[in-house]
DNA sequence: CGCCAGGGCCTCA
DNA sequence: TGAGGCCATGGC
């Protein structure tokens, strides 16, 4: 199979979705159910938007279970608030936030965001233009790109196509680029060929994690691609 | 046991 | 701007 035409990221979405279907992400902890949920029109609110973003700093390099036992933590110690956050200890935050690994490192990123928006507060950023609201969020330390544009994307609903490690091992497989493909680069040639649309970002990223997860992983052959393998 | 997971920062050429 | 080290847990 050959995607070197024109719209040809359109047709993986499409593919994607009729293989994989819709993904309703961001996940959001449940409290009833202790688990994460997702919901359409998410974010529904500031806690929302908030436990998207430390969702996005604490899943850096680790896989989201683990980053769902320390959301779980977080609320169980009423820890998913600004104040919350920059009162706790060091030390309480870091525990909490344990089974997400480099919790030292991600605890200080944890309060160096929570004090970004004490001076920025959530209903200004998102009157904020996309570009402008990235580049201010790329100020902040702990937040790469990756980072930021999930943020954008899911917390904020700006549409910054979210590039991560999946994104380039399925497009490289795919004969798009190289697996050690710039950021910029593969986000531009992507965005290029995509209606500008927040849900179609949002769904297609989802949708590229989760392939990559059920048929496209690190070690697997790519002959186990559906897009290659018919 | 080793590899991998929805990265990012720092240092040193 | 590119390469390498560092951060750290939990699942398989």
């Amino acid at each position: 199979m050959q995607f070197n035409e024109m719209m040809a990221v359109s047709k993986i979405y499409h593919t994607l979705f009729k293989r994989h279907g819709p993904q309703g992400w961001w996940p959001i902890f449940d409290k009833q159910q202790q688990r994460c949920v997702y919901h359409l029109n998410a974010p529904r609110n500031n806690d929302d938007v908030l436990e998207i973003c430390l969702g996005a700093l604490l899943t850096q390099n680790t896989a989201w279970t683990n980053v769902e036992k320390a959301l779980q933590q977080l609320h169980k110690q009423k820890l998913i608030g600004i104040k919350a956050i920059l009162a706790a200890e060091h030390e309480q935050l870091a525990a909490a936030i344990r089974s997400a690994g480099y919790f030292n490192q991600k605890a200080a990123r944890l309060k160096i965001f929570a004090d970004f928006l004490t001076k920025n507060t959530i209903s200004r950023l998102q009157k904020k233009e996309t570009t402008e609201l990235r580049k201010q969020l790329l100020a902040v330390k702990g937040i790469g790109q990756e980072t930021a544009d999930s943020m954008l994307v899911y917390a904020f609903n700006k549409p910054s196509f979210v590039v991560d490690a999946y994104t380039k091992r399925i497009f490289a497989r795919l004969g798009f680029c190289k697996e050690d493909v710039e950021y910029h680069e593969l986000q531009s040639m992507i965005a290029k060929q995509l209606p500008k649309d927040i849900n179609i970002y949002k769904e297609y990223h989802a949708l590229i994690v989760e392939h990559a997860k059920v048929c496209c992983q690190k070690k697997t052959s790519r002959n186990d691609c559906i897009f290659l393998n018919k």
